[in-house]
DNA sequence: CACTTTTCCCAAAACGTTTTGGAAAAAGGA
DNA sequence: TCCTTTTTCCAAAACGTTTTGGGAAAAGTG
């Protein structure tokens, strides 16, 4: 009788053995088929309300947890979603990406699902990441977010019918599920708001060619600038670049400055911020009195900044949970399509967003 | 013979079909029981050289990869290592955990491991999210970052005899695996330099009291005194919280120049430079000019700033690629007192650390 | 040639679940 | 009472590997 609990020993030999009790001990111990404690524990009608009960209980004294690669080979489901970061794109830089992550680590445990992480250094390994995982079996879904305009990846999903949801849009005709921030709208407004305010010159330090998310916020700019009855001039438009945002941005305000008719106020992503302190500093203008300020993304430097920064800010967490939830309906066979959500961003007026002087 | 390849269809019915082949239908091609081609695919000597080639042929010609699932169930382990990460805790911000993380995955993934992620929200969560990886039989081993005086992580692994490894120290007598770098000889070398320079007031940010790199810096710092036959004095020394490094330290900045005697040169972590910055401008003093600095961590802000900050070096990296080769070992039942590694940092002297003037 | 050793392969069991397809017992209906 | 239906349970199969414990054929040995 007590030996036949041999899988129940503890510290015994190198390594680490489990503790824990299985379905068929469990079922031993209660004198019922493993069948029945399985069928118990999961609810099914054709078990009687008693035994239920009983099952349930000892299930908790004995603290059985069943061993989820076993049922996950049954299942013929791997219970896991992969996200692969990159961080030389910079995208990590603070808490934004985190609040993502967030939201999406939690939903996913909600679910009773594993979030596995693979870093990559570039857009290659990026791929090559993504393969092992979704080739190799180890996950049910993809998360992919810093999307580009052309971005292989998709292509690739879509092909192999993979379920995944992109935070982020990219051009592809086929239907696909994702999340987005309304970066359109978004720009739209701050941009509406400075020429509100009398600004006539808004310049637009805008992220890195080739990525989606500044495509949006240019429509927005440029769109913001023809409500307000403004011209666009090009020459008030600069991309920073996502490997040193904050030398280029730097390089940029420099140049931006160097027009004839400069800008009174700039709209940028805040990964620029540094850099735009940094070149307004060197200029001997002072940000907010001298140029007005908005930027999308409410890190901390925005908070902390004298003067504070006005920003754009976009409901990460939120965003995250509804890409996990999207998610789970996709690997459930529904239709990606249906799946296209656009996320209103909010603006956050501080001390940045005066009028001109 | 075509009909019975049942599982090689795609895109039918709703969700994703797998269209990679399994063991059974490759040994069948093979004309090969699976015992053998398992067998030949794991280098085992009793399969000829001839039909190695064989299958090994065949198997990438059909792409065969076997299920980690099945593996993982045969082979009693889930090849997965875990790690929780707490955003509030703001070890995120910058590019030092990233480095590490980078490190982390690229070794597990060499090993044919998978990383799984937890994000937890304070320290109850922290532990929760642990408790399921570990008593839910979904991980191999843990491994821990920002370390607690008293942290009850490690009490908990260590009393279930499960595999982990540290990234840094706690106080705890019984052994245990960790890496760490040699925060204390840090602060000493940097200390010592200025004192050398000509430095006697040098004072010391350090992070929040409760964690333990903390300890280590401070123990360099005051050795670093001491070396160089100066006095410590408790009003030079000040701790910012983790939940808001730049608020805090802007405030302890404004209190350290309050002193009749203020300091000429600040030891801090990196996190806490913005505040410092902030607190310097406030008072006219200019960085590197009127106050030396040297901080813990190599920042972006620390390169791209305007002068350039001097800084402690951990590679981060490397780091991480050490503590997934030794929780391997632990793993494989290698006793964990053998791996106690101090990493050495360099100094990196750049704009900020220059004699007092 | 007869015996032993080596080489090469495989059937069956095992990992711990869930699902399938009943079957026995209890309850209901005439 | 006998037949039907419902309730409650379970044995066996399945998921896709790896490991165990041989066994047949080939090679070596005297």
């Amino acid at each position: 009788m007590f030996l036949e609990q041999s899988g129940n020993r503890i510290g015994f030999g190198e390594g680490f053995k489990s503790m824990t009790i299985n379905l068929k001990q469990l079922s031993k111990l209660l004198k019922l088929s493993p069948t029945t404690v399985s069928r118990a524990l999961a609810d099914y009608p054709d078990v009687s309300a008693k035994t239920r009960a009983r099952v349930k209980q000892m299930a908790i004294q004995q603290g059985y947890q069943p061993n989820p690669i076993a049922r996950r080979l049954q299942k013929g489901k791997t219970e896991t979603i992969g996200i692969v970061i990159t961080p030389e794109q910079n995208y990590f830089s603070d808490t934004f990406f985190i609040d993502l992550l967030s939201g999406i680590s939690n939903q996913i445990t909600r679910a009773g699902y594993e979030l596995i992480l693979g870093v990559a250094s570039d857009e290659e390994h990026e791929m090559q990441s993504m393969r092992r995982m979704v080739e190799g079996k180890r996950v049910d879904g993809m998360i992919l977010t810093l999307i580009r305009e052309q971005d292989p990846r998709v292509g690739y999903l879509l092909d192999r019918d993979f379920p995944f949801v992109l935070y982020g849009r990219t051009r592809e005709t086929r239907p696909y599920a994702f999340v987005d921030m309304d970066g359109k709208q978004a720009f739209e407004k701050a941009c509406t708001y400075l020429a509100g305010l009398g600004h006539r010159r808004i310049a637009l330090l805008n992220g890195e060619p080739g990525f989606m998310f500044p495509v949006g916020c240019r429509e927005g700019y440029e769109s913001g600038l023809f409500l307000s009855g403004l011209e666009l001039d090009p020459d008030l438009i600069r991309e920073w670049k996502h490997k040193d945002p904050s030398q280029s941005s730097y390089r940029w305000t420099l140049e931006l400055f160097k027009n004839d008719n400069p800008p009174t106020a700039i709209l940028f992503q805040t990964e620029a911020v540094n850099g735009i302190f940094k070149g307004l500093d060197e200029l001997d203008l002072q940000p907010g009195k001298d140029v007005a300020l908005i930027g999308y993304d409410d890190l901390e430097i925005a908070r902390i900044h004298r003067p504070s920064l006005s920003v754009l800010r976009p409901q990460a967490r939120e965003a995250g949970q509804r890409v996990v939830n999207i998610l789970m309906e996709v690997i459930k066979g529904e239709d990606p399509g249906k799946f296209q959500e656009i996320h209103q961003v909010e603006m956050v007026i501080r001390e940045t967003s005066l009028p001109p002087s």
